[in-house]
RNA sequence: GCGGAUGUGGUGGAAUGGCAGACACGCAAGACUUAGGAUCUUGUGCUUAAUCGCGUGGGGGUUCAAGUCCCCCCUUCCGCACCA
């Protein structure tokens, strides 16, 4: 073979990888073990995108290379299949989600296998298969059947939790809501997202931020109660968060889990309630708040519109105003509460609370800028010290009274406006009328934190509140209404009571149904399958319904990584020794758009499953990274619409309308069919192959940046492994032949500083820069004259991991036997890597103006007196002074001259 | 508004505080060729005849020396968004 042939090589070495067995993980527990996962796609009918291939590389190129530095390397991959798009699919063509499924697994496999990834095919899931979701359906029973045990800060079963006496008075029936109310997964009517459009429950996170749903665009989303399950994941809302600490991810994503679960330490407060300003009650009103020390600052309270406690507030004078208020805030969705931010609403119920810390009557107001969702639902509002309630004092003329003096960082006019009520100030200072003998509280002098202390304190003393924490994340609401997701395990009988269908009888199978359409009144489509769904107990004559719902698509991905370790396991989700010797997962890498959800309800599951026993690492995933997401060119017109990138046209290096002298813009922007600019892997494979294909996705930039697609660069990765080609094989030779001589000194310095430079690239996941020191060794080579064994024997083994099929071609060209896989990483001599000449840079006042070429250590003072000798630097020196001499040995020298 | 990224030649991108632009793409000139969108050689930040000079989003600062460290501001992208 004359010439480098990718069509030729690649499926000769894919089939010497398959047929050997090659990547095939073995169980041997006396090797270091290395786990590392890929985030599993969604076989989508589209097939593979080049973003798929980006993070697939970069771990393979890390996984061959672990295995040649003596690990034990777990790297599989399978298929989160279950969701949405075979499910709309099939109620458009009557085609069954399980045929497109497979079909798209499939094409899927095809793909990623034509890439020449070391995949160990044999642990491959799907989240799809009853032998698989079998498991997912026993861990949801172990969380129904787990209890978060707040003293330990663990969660334990169900039958460990203790009753009672006063639930257990109560008989079983008492016992048992007791019991459901602990549960980590639990069913209850919840108030959910609901899509006219499509018949839907919309999960919270698929509503937009313009109130439109993100599956089908439109806005005809409103909220309803349906009988859900949800999971209690706010119980780990600390353990996630303290999780963080230990974990090597990305500070970025690290963040974002801390503001979804969102801690805020404060108090907890009560307030008794005036119906009138003269009559009291027996009422209370409990607020959170972060900052407790401002009470003396409270000068009104409000609840939110779905308060329950605001009938009972509300004086008959109000009642009208009150009503019409609440009516019209159930009628606005949250975009609606959210957009109009910036104008405040609310009325005043006509009640009063009292102040406990100085007696004080204030009124107590109904906005809805409270929300039922977070804290209690009630807030005691303290204007001069809080930017929201300071706009609403403002607009509804309710007093503003400071009780805290700015500290040093305020400006002076802005101080007086604060002092004087007329300004907002929510940052540290010193209190000013915080002291009542009524309450016998005084914080006055303090500042922010001792304040917040010392008023906590008193409450806890005084019986009026307690340090409280508060937290964001919300119940995970586990079910949705559709028929292409594992089934529930559950039968709800006709009485009213629900049992869990017993472990040895999973997995309950998705019954094949032939209309895929949701049922009238948020059913899902299961409720179709009359025969599945009717269940008659043969022991009591009991009858009952199975669950209708199925899983969310989070369900089957927050344990995959556990299948892959013993896909095979009859016995159990996973073996445990085999758990035991291969987790955690050492290097995750996928998109970040899983930063938050995925990544936090895996955790979760995690954590459970770990304080069952039934896993050993606290944390699943212990490094992280995040690889960016591959855009592509696109174009504008002057108007700033899009154009398709079919309909532009490069002239000298601008950009016009095809056929027109209309100039456009080139921008960057995420690759979509409407806007012409998606490349197609296979295309790519097939012109240039899947060798050329994985170098380009991998020199493109660093592998978290956000970078554009150029499809240009790929020629120049075919031309590197030409190039690559002709430094082993020669021009037109049939034989190679190597020379076994001892090459110069540069070549073998230039081969150990690669080895240095290539792997401590890959262990840092610089593959853009470890390639081009491929490239810079490539070209070094084919500049000599003979080809040395040595040299190519240690350059293709540090190509193998990024080129694989080509290094094999050349590794066979250099004689060796049985492929490159079990062949140890060459160790570079450190003491080969030095140079032993090296350019010194002369300056005059920091700037470059003479250069020389010395052996290595020489003395300061030699190089002082070189820097001084040189022509042009002595005419930067001129007549001007010296006054300084900085030499940096191996460096450089600079002179510092008046 | 809050939080996180980001900004370097025509383009993608390199640079433990020490010669900015490695390595590529593109472009230009030349060689080889029946031909080239193949291959090879050379050149290529701006400015200049050449030196000088100017150059890492903008403005300050620290330093003998700043893309890199500090302060202020701006761009673009991505999250979250009345969270008390």
């Amino acid at each position: 073979m004359a010439r480098y042939d990718a069509s030729e090589i690649e499926p000769k070495w894919q089939r010497f990888w398959d047929e050997g067995g090659v990547f095939r993980t073995t169980a041997d527990h006396t090797r270091p073990k290395f786990y590392c996962l890929d985030m599993f796609p969604y076989p989508s009918g589209a097939g593979l995108h080049v973003g798929h291939p980006e993070g697939y590389t970069a771990t393979d190129i890390i996984c061959r290379y672990k295995r040649a530095k003596g690990f034990n390397v777990l790297h599989p991959m399978g298929w989160d299949a279950f969701g949405l798009p075979a499910e709309h699919y099939a109620i458009q063509t009557g085609t069954h989600p399980s045929i497109t499924t497979a079909k798209n697994c499939e094409t899927f496999r095809r793909q990623i296998r034509r890439l020449g990834l070391s995949y160990d095919w044999e642990r491959e899931v799907n989240t799809t298969d009853p032998k698989y979701y079998r498991w997912t359906q026993w861990i949801f029973i172990r969380l129904y059947e787990t209890w978060f045990d707040p003293v330990l800060g663990k969660g334990r079963p169900i039958n460990e939790l203790p009753i009672p006496p006063e639930v257990a008075a109560g008989g079983p029936a008492a016992e048992r809501t007791y019991r459901d109310g602990k549960r980590l997964a639990y069913y209850a009517d919840a108030q959910v997202w609901w899509c006219d459009k499509c018949s839907i429950v919309c999960a919270n996170e698929e509503v937009l931020a313009d109130g439109s749903h993100e599956k089908c665009g439109t806005k005809e989303i409103r909220r309803r109660n349906l009988k859900q399950w949800l999971m209690r994941i706010p119980l780990y809302a600390e353990r996630l968060l303290q999780g963080l600490e230990t974990l090597d991810w990305p500070e970025g994503i690290k963040e974002m889990q801390r503001n979804w679960i969102g801690r805020s330490s404060g108090a907890e407060v009560d307030f008794t309630v005036a119906i009138t300003s003269t009559v009291s009650s027996s009422l209370t009103l409990r607020v959170f708040t972060t900052r407790p020390d401002t009470l003396f600052g409270a000068t009104y309270m409000v609840v939110a519109p779905e308060h329950p406690s605001l009938n009972a507030l509300v004086s008959p004078e109000q009642k009208a105003a009150v009503e019409m208020y609440r009516k019209n805030a159930a009628l606005k969705s949250d975009l609606d509460r959210t957009e109009l931010a910036k104008e405040k609403t609310g009325v005043f119920t006509g009640a009063y609370a009292v102040n406990p810390v100085n007696g004080n009557r204030i009124p107590v107001w109904v906005a809805d800028y409270v929300l039922m969702g977070y804290g209690t639902g009630a807030i005691m509002a303290v204007p001069a010290h809080d930017t929201r309630d300071f706009e609403f004092a403002s607009k509804f003329n309710l007093p503003i009274v400071c009780i805290m003096e700015p500290d040093a960082t305020c400006p002076q006019d802005l101080r007086e406006m604060v002092i004087s009520g007329k300004a907002c100030w929510t940052e540290d200072g010193r209190y000013i009328s915080s002291s009542s003998p009524i309450s016998g509280l005084s914080i006055n002098g303090l500042s922010k934190e001792e304040g917040v202390a010392a008023t906590i304190t008193w409450l806890e003393k005084q019986g009026l509140g307690k340090a409280s924490v508060n937290y964001k994340i919300r119940d995970w609401l586990f079910s949705r209404q559709r028929y292409w997701g594992e089934p529930f395990p559950v039968i709800h009988w006709n009485d009213g009571g629900v049992s869990l269908i017993p472990e040895n009888e999973l997995p309950v199978v998705l019954p094949d149904i032939v209309d895929f359409r949701p049922r009238e009144g948020g059913e899902s489509p299961l409720s179709n399958a009359e025969t599945w769904l009717n269940i008659t107990d043969p022991a009591t004559g009991r009858k009952g319904r199975r669950e209708t719902n199925t899983m969310p698509q989070w369900a089957g991905s927050c344990w995959y990584y556990l299948r892959y370790i013993s896909p095979q396991c009859d016995a159990a989700f996973v073996d445990p020794g085999e758990e035991r010797y291969w987790m955690p997962v050492d290097l995750y890498v996928g998109g970040a758009e899983h930063a938050v959800l995925h990544l936090l309800y895996s955790r979760f599951w995690h954590k459970v499953l770990y304080d069952l026993g039934l896993v050993s690492t606290d944390e699943p995933f212990k490094k992280l990274f995040n690889q960016g997401m591959i855009l592509s060119y696109a174009y504008e017109d002057a108007s700033g619409s899009l154009v398709p990138s079919d309909e532009a046209e490069e002239r000298n290096g601008k950009f016009f309308k095809k056929g027109t002298d209309e100039g456009l813009r080139q921008i960057v922007a995420k690759m979509s069919k409407s806007l012409k600019n998606v490349v197609n892997p296979d295309e790519i494979v097939r012109k240039h192959g899947a060798d050329s294909l994985r170098l380009y996705e991998m020199f493109m930039g660093p592998l978290e940046a956000t970078k554009p697609w150029q499809t240009q660069g790929i020629d120049g990765m075919y031309r590197f492994l030409q190039r690559t080609f002709r430094a082993i094989a020669g021009d037109d030779e049939k034989t190679p032949t190597f020379s076994i001589l001892a090459p110069p000194k540069s070549l073998i310095r230039l081969t150990h500083q690669s080895i240095v430079k290539v792997s401590r690239d890959i262990e840092d996941l610089c593959l853009n820069t470890a390639i081009s020191q491929l490239m810079i060794f490539c070209n070094e080579m084919l500049k000599s004259p003979e080809r040395y064994l040595a040299v190519c024997e240690v350059f293709v083994q540090l190509l193998h991991p990024f080129a694989p099929h080509l290094a094999e071609e050349l590794w066979e060209m250099l004689g060796k036997k049985g492929g490159l896989a079990g062949v140890p990483w060459p160790v570079a001599d450190l003491s080969l890597t030095i140079e032993d000449t090296l350019e010194i840079v002369f300056q005059v006042n920091g700037k470059v103006r003479g250069h020389i070429t010395v052996e290595r250590d020489l003395s300061k003072e030699k190089l002082e007196e070189y820097a001084r000798a040189d022509e042009k630097v002595k005419a930067f020196i001129g007549t001007g002074q010296i006054r300084k001499v900085i030499v940096v040995p191996n460096k450089l020298v600079n002179i510092v001259v008046n």
